[in-house]
DNA sequence: CTAACGTTTCCATTATTCTGGAAATATGGA
DNA sequence: TCCATATTTCCAGAATAATGGAAACGTTAG
């Protein structure tokens, strides 16, 4: 992932809205949901949801299609992954630094080395 | 996490320079980098640079200890690690997804089937 | 065709953020 | 003490983003 997108995809995620939206899309998964039920669930007016939903396309984070009189979102959990890989590369330079490890000095008694093995299972 | 806390967080990932100081730190791991390094290796002018070093700290993805004369910066692994949480969680509805596993209708072909159900296992 | 519904566009107002020069503030050394 | 170096604060101009009412647009059913 290149930085530019990068920063359009998290500025789309950096707004209240938004970021509801998302995680609501998150939630649905694949199926997505009609603009309108995200709209009545998160108590937005029409045009600021409209707004909000060009957004998070645009920033390639959701998609739509139209079904029947409906337009469908859902959530581009590949984009979503790429940014997360994006924001967590090199994490500690590279060394034995698992994302879900990265523990700096903030705990007291843990050991240095047992870390090194990535557990991708979470 | 709460919402709020997560905004913050996006909100100062969301912009060029302060995503490159972001992973600059994330690189250098708990050691951290001095902030004129930063700036020297971003190519940032001191306020700017500063401004933003601001930004991050009190977004509280990045954390500063003084050292002699110089103020060192390093990455908030355990918020990254939060956020990234809090943007995935539940995931397609918290049924047998894992975030790497995420993957809907990415490839070429188009899906409109009803895809609520799990996929076991990517 | 017409009506009804769902969604988007238009628009103006308001609010927030970015930028960087210059000056102020810390820190350590001679 | 006084100087050099490192970083932050002050400031203000420029740019960008959020909000929501009203109207326009698309789609389907009757």
């Amino acid at each position: 992932m290149e930085t530019n997108e990068a920063v359009r995809s998290l500025s789309a995620l950096a707004q209240g809205s938004r970021l509801a939206i998302f995680r609501l899309l998150v939630r649905a998964g694949p199926a997505g949901m009609a603009a309108g039920s995200i709209g009545e669930q998160l108590e937005l007016p029409p045009a600021t949801l409209s707004f909000h939903l060009a957004g998070l396309t645009r920033a390639g984070l959701a998609r739509s299609r139209q079904e029947g009189r409906f337009v469908i979102y859902s959530a581009a959990f590949e984009r979503m992954n790429d940014l997360v890989a994006f924001l967590t590369t090199n994490c500690c330079g590279g060394v034995s630094c698992a994302p879900q490890a990265c523990q700096p000095e903030t705990d007291k008694g843990e050991s240095h080395e047992e870390t090194s093995r990535a557990r991708r299972r979470a």
